[in-house]
DNA sequence: ATGAAAGCGCTAACAG
DNA sequence: CTGTTAGCGCTTTCAT
């Protein structure tokens, strides 16, 4: 079933029956309406590929992000989803697990599929790799803070900010060890989270024993093993924050274990807000990230970014707010829902 | 950068090029080392959509799950992905929310894009949709209890049984008052759970007044919904099954709120063993699905029936065992980890 | 408003 | 082993 098929049928040209699909407007409504309907009632559907070929629109968009397990990512690309089938793109899902290479590999097939435009998760990439999608021809959003400093548009949050506040408020409840537990990934929103973190504690002339820093992979087993290294130090900490909920997860797990209840025994900051925060016991405190509507600020950025093209130079940038949630986990009395 | 360009440099005709990509036995060693150095050296790669256009093989399968933000498929996910991407194939994920009209949209998709396969996990298709499928030379693997009865490829658990187990378990820690909630969606798979439990409560004839089959969306607010109409029935349910872990987060939460004590007040067993279950209080007993092996052998089937066209009619069926996981939940005693 | 025809970049006969 | 060439199905000038 082809064009040429419904051509013959309709009594018209291939390129009619093209146009008909691709600038109706340019045709006899007489003529749209007939070939419309046989294009119907035949089940007629372009190929793919043979379109791709010569118009180099695909209607679709990549969407990398770094982990599936974290339902932080899962609700951002909810909201991705949701604004580019709104607008009939179709997004295709690329998990990179926060390894630039399989980064590099996804990007490279989100080219090849000739990808409309991109959009990048607390992505990996150098601004080399950032700067040959580009050359393609392939727009470009960041969410997130990422490695490079290219300054594509983008739609973060202020990580440093949010996770000073969260460290404040630690301080606020009287805790004075307080150790953080990041992830390997995604690298630069760490960073800045422990730049936030160490501000925070100096500002309070708080000191930070080298060994309070503890780096594991950004999952629940990784909290655990943080945890469990800290909970075996000479002087443990009184108090937790870390960068990820699935971490602060983690840390819950190992305080079970050896048996100490939060907040009696230590206190815990996550960070994200992912829904399982709250049926923790208890409740876990974290700081709220606006995930879904990063999503969707990302996309709609990304499809402004895609429609004016030489209006690329406008550096845009889109910094939402996070919210620190009080909740049981940190001792500090309940006080956001 | 096209083929053509890398002929004229090589100093061969297209059709060695071309050669040297597909299939490289046929070309002279020396031309092929050469030809591959000066593809190396300009980066050349490709065309997705010219290649596809004639070869209709894309080396792309796809993957149909119901839910993102249900760890359980997630799980799957991971294991298609990681024998796909072994195999050099690409998977492209479609989230159907449980709608069989969105399903159908996604199929349509796939199949535009020329997929090689597609892998229904808890698919809502039907039988027709499936032989559309087909029909466009599209193996299929059904990975869970699918709606239609067609007997494609299939790796699943018997969920009936698994069920039955559940219900079991509960009765022989003397429980009578039992109810369960189940999801909406996936449908087939929910229907079987429920005879089993059926089953299970005939065969010690314990009755299962009518209230206590609720039924809500599958997600951790549906739970709460279902918990909160059954603590509100005039004789509550004692113990509660939930046809998938998710719920009976949504149980607990419930629980919470009104105050009631998991198990002393009352007994919860879920379905699926993702895993937050073993991170909430009390942790939650729960059927033990092999997710990341489902979908393990689900793509390796898929290869296998990709592969031997013509053995399409060997009807293959893995079923796959669950385990019950008895933990803090279900107030049987902690027996298995 | 419509049709004829020239590609898009690649693969696979077919010929040599 | 390699080159020539005819498509794959569609979009898009360029005429009419």
């Amino acid at each position: 079933m082809n064009i040429k098929e419904i051509a013959g049928r309709a009594g018209v040209s291939v390129a009619t029956v093209s146009r008909v699909l691709n600038h109706p407007e340019h045709v006899a409504e007489k003529t749209r309406e007939h070939v419309l309907s046989l294009i119907e009632e035949m089940g007629y559907k372009p190929n793919w590929f043979a379109r791709g070929l010569n118009s180099n629109r695909t209607y679709t968009i990549g969407l990398m992000i770094p982990n599936l397990l974290n339902p932080a990512y899962v609700e951002m690309a909810k909201g991705v989803e949701e604004i580019a089938s709104k607008r009939g793109y179709t997004t295709l899902l690329c998990v990179t697990v926060g390894d630039p290479q399989k980064e590099r590999k996804h990007v490279q097939t989100l080219m090849d599929r000739r990808v409309d435009g991109m959009l990048l998760v607390s992505s990996a990439l150098e601004d080399d790799d950032i700067f040959r999608i580009k050359e393609r021809g392939i727009s470009i959003v960041l969410v997130g803070e990422n490695k490079g400093n290219s300054k594509e548009p983008t739609v973060r949050i202020d990580c440093g900010e949010a996770a000073a506040n969260a460290a404040r408020h630690l301080l606020s409840c009287g805790y004075r060890e307080i150790a953080m537990v990041y992830g390997k990934s995604p690298e630069t929103e760490n960073q800045n989270k422990i730049c936030g973190f160490q501000r925070a504690l100096q500002e309070a002339s708080v000191a930070i024993p080298e060994e309070y820093l503890v780096c594991e992979k950004n999952t629940i087993e990784g909290g655990a093993a943080a945890a469990r290294k800290l909970f075996e130090l000479s002087s443990p900490p009184r108090a937790i924050f870390t960068s990820s909920d699935l971490l602060a997860l983690g840390v819950m797990e190992a305080a079970r274990e050896t048996g100490r209840s939060i907040p009696k025994d230590l206190a815990l900051v996550g960070f994200d807000n992912i829904r399982i925060a709250e049926l923790m016991e208890p409740r876990l405190s974290t700081v709220a990230k606006p995930l879904r509507r990063m999503g969707i600020y990302g996309t709609k950025l990304l499809f402004n970014v895609m429609e004016n093209i030489d209006d690329a130079s406008k550096k845009r940038e889109i910094v939402l707010k996070s919210k620190l949630k009080i909740r049981k986990s940190c001792g500090g009395g309940e006080k956001t829902p």
